[in-house]
Order: structure tokens, then sequence, then C-alpha cells
DNA sequence: TCGTAACTTTACCAAATGGTAAAAAACTTG
DNA sequence: CAAGTTTTTTACCATTTGGTAAAGTTACGA
């Protein structure tokens, strides 16, 4: 009873595309339930039911964006080598994270939304595709400890810290603005703070 | 053309809390447009038009909120003490803030929601009454850095990094149950994680 | 180029939702 | 306890919203 599932065309690539840019930046600032089909079809120049041609629902169009944007949202973690040298593996990645909360603020708040609403849609993806991901790297983290490169303490949270930070400055950025006016040079200090920061904790 | 403003009666005040009480936990949740005043009138014991009948709209009660509880969301921030222990007073302040994390989650989240949209309903209160504080506080901090108390830091990006890390673990909750399960300990792990690492960032 | 499949548009619908009107009930106070 | 005021309930409404039906249009391979 499944469709033959046949090669999407070119027409169904692009528009599929512009139907997740423009629900990507609606669901981002106006979360999912605040933010109606008509929003979207009218940010990508479609009609509402040609939406419902390509996704069968609001909430597919949802759940098709969280699934594609996983992966590169959290490929950075991935490239944390074990090889690699334990502090600039992870000032590394701590600047990856920041330069994503600089060029996809969406994503990131995209994802802020649905995980502070307890994420109703994400929380068998954060099972089965995050939570691996996240014990291996704590594993590595854990052995660089131990072999006495950086300092000790518990790499959850250490992730979670990194994580915590980083994000911050693309999801709070409304209070950030308001805060810390003259945007000029707002992200490079906030750079220099949090390498600087992450240095200090982790020079053993 | 104003109301008498008279004095609310004790049936007025109770149920204006009660209001309060049920939206806060389902704004928090679902989100101001994920609310619906059924939900909330359903989670409180009354009908419809008595929410109505205490606040002129959803809008009402969901500005109410923020601004009842932005007041002792605020409050640790101005009791950092000039004339304190620099160390201790900002380490102080982590602590009170981890505590509001664990106790106040709502609270936590309701503020999460509102900012990541873009702070539509708090903006102007953003500006009024957390800017001058803010700016206040980042003075003292200063202060105490000039004085070689602690280390030097851009004061605005060490509150931020406060910020973000302490109320991560209110926020994004979801999360955090799913990559750190057994949540007996998880408390304690993460204050003691928490405060080793702004001892080790701010210790000259 | 012709026929068919893919795509788009128009017109529509049922349910949900924020809110109102007004009657009924409960409470307060002289 | 009676009169007036406050509070609650019932019935209702207009708009919004997610989604459908079906006709019309375009693209594309044989």
């Amino acid at each position: 009873m499944t469709s033959p599932a046949r090669k999407p065309s070119r027409i169904q690539t692009e528009n599929r595309q512009r139907i997740r840019d423009a629900a990507l930046g609606l669901f981002a600032t106006h979360g999912f339930r605040g933010t109606t089909l008509d929003q979207i079809a009218d940010a990508c120049g479609m009609h509402k039911p040609n939406l419902i041609y390509y996704y069968d629902s609001k909430e597919a169009i949802h759940i098709d964006l969280l699934n594609t944007l996983m992966e590169e949202w959290l490929s950075p973690l991935g490239a944390m080598d074990a090889e690699g040298d334990p502090l600039e593996e992870i000032i590394g990645y701590i600047r990856r994270k920041m330069e994503m909360s600089r060029l996809y603020p969406r994503e990131s708040r995209l994802f802020a939304n649905e995980i502070v609403q307890g994420a109703p849609r994400m929380l068998p993806h954060l099972e089965s595709t995050l939570k691996p991901l996240f014990d291996k790297q704590c594993g590595i983290i854990a052995t660089w400890m131990k072999d006495g490169k950086i300092a000790e303490m518990h790499p959850a949270h250490l992730i979670f810290s990194i994580w915590a930070v980083t994000q911050h400055y693309a999801d709070f950025e409304a209070q950030i603005a308001v805060l810390l006016p003259g945007d000029d040079k707002r992200a490079k200090g906030a750079d220099q703070f949090v390498e600087m920061m992450f240095r200090k904790v982790l020079t053993p």
C-alpha cells in the first residue's frame, strides 16, 4: 500500500525547499502553533492547498524541518576527533557552534522552541540519534581528561554548558540586542569571551 | 475615563491568582498561541467567560504574568552587592539562579518562549526595567575587575553566560532528561559543575 | 505534437477559538 | 432580610484555521 516512491521531480525538490525555507523562519519566531499555513503560503508565494500538495499537513512540514536540519545541526559535535589535540578539538567545536549561532539563528530557535516546549515531535529522534552521538563524544572527552590533557570535570555538563552559552547568542538575541546595543563588534566580543572562558575552564 | 480602581475583593485576588497559576504552566509549555482559553479555564476549574471577567483578554493574562514575574525573576541580579566579597557575590548569584531553575522552571520557560520569539510583549519592559539594572550590575562587576578582585573579562558577556548556563537546565530539561537519565543526582551534579566552572573562570 | 501525469488555483467546509450577552446565583451590607 | 453588587453560568457568535474537492493549467516524455 506504500506509494511507488519515485524519484522526486525538479519542481518537487525546488518547491519543497521553498516551503521549508519559509516555514523555518516562521516556526522559529512564532512557534508551531503560532504559525499558520496561510503565513507559510504567503512567505513562499504559494497558495495554501499547494502546500498540502507537497506536505500532508502543517505538522508534516514541521517534522520534515526538524529531521532535515537535525543532522547538520549536530555535525560539529561528531567532528570532534579523538585523535586530535584535545583542547583544540573542543575549542574548535565551540568556534563552530558560535559560527552556527551567527549564521543559522533560525535553526537554533526552531530547536529551542521545540525543546522548551518539551520536544513533543523530537523526543524519539533525540533518543535514537542524539543520545548515541552524545554518549560517544562524552566518552572521548572523558578519555582526554583521564589522560590529563584537559581539566577533569563532568563531560556531559561540559557539553551542556557549551550548548547553553553558544546557542544563547542566537536564541536570546532579542534580549542581547537590548542590553548590548551597537551591534558592530558584538559578535567578535562574544567569540573572544566564549573562547577565553572555555580555555580557562579546560586548562588543567 | 479610568475605572475607580477600588481595592480588589478577596475573591478577585484569589481567582486572578488561580488563573495566573494555571496560565503560567500552559504558556510555559505551549507558548502563547499554543495555549487556548479553554485549556486555561479547564486547568483552573473555571469557565471561559469567567476568565474574561477577570482579564480583558488572553493577551492580558499573558502580559500580567510577564509583568508580575519579571520583578522576582530579576531580584537575584539586583542582590549582588558592591560591598560584598566579589567572588562570593557572583557565586552566590549563580547558586540562586540554579536554585530558581530548579524551583521555578515554568517561569524560566515562560520568559524563554517570550524572548526566543523576539520578546513581542516584553521589549519595552526589558528596556525600562532590565537594562538599567543590568548596566548597574555590569558596572559593579567592572569595578571588581579593575580592583583585581576577579579576573578581567567583558562583564556583559559574563552575565550572559551565567544566564545561559543556569537557565539551560530549566529551559532544555526535556533534552537533558534524555541525555542524562537517572535524575537522582542530576541537580547536584549540575550545581557542582556550574560552580566549579565559574570559580575557575573568575579566579584572577 | 499530442496525451498524460504533475502541478496550481478557486471555491469551499467543519472544527476550533477568542470573545460577548445576558440571565442566574452568590455574596455583601445597610 | 432585603436590595444591590459581585461573581458564575449558559447560550451564542464571528473569525480564523487546517484541510478538501475538483476544475484548470502547465510540463514532459513518447
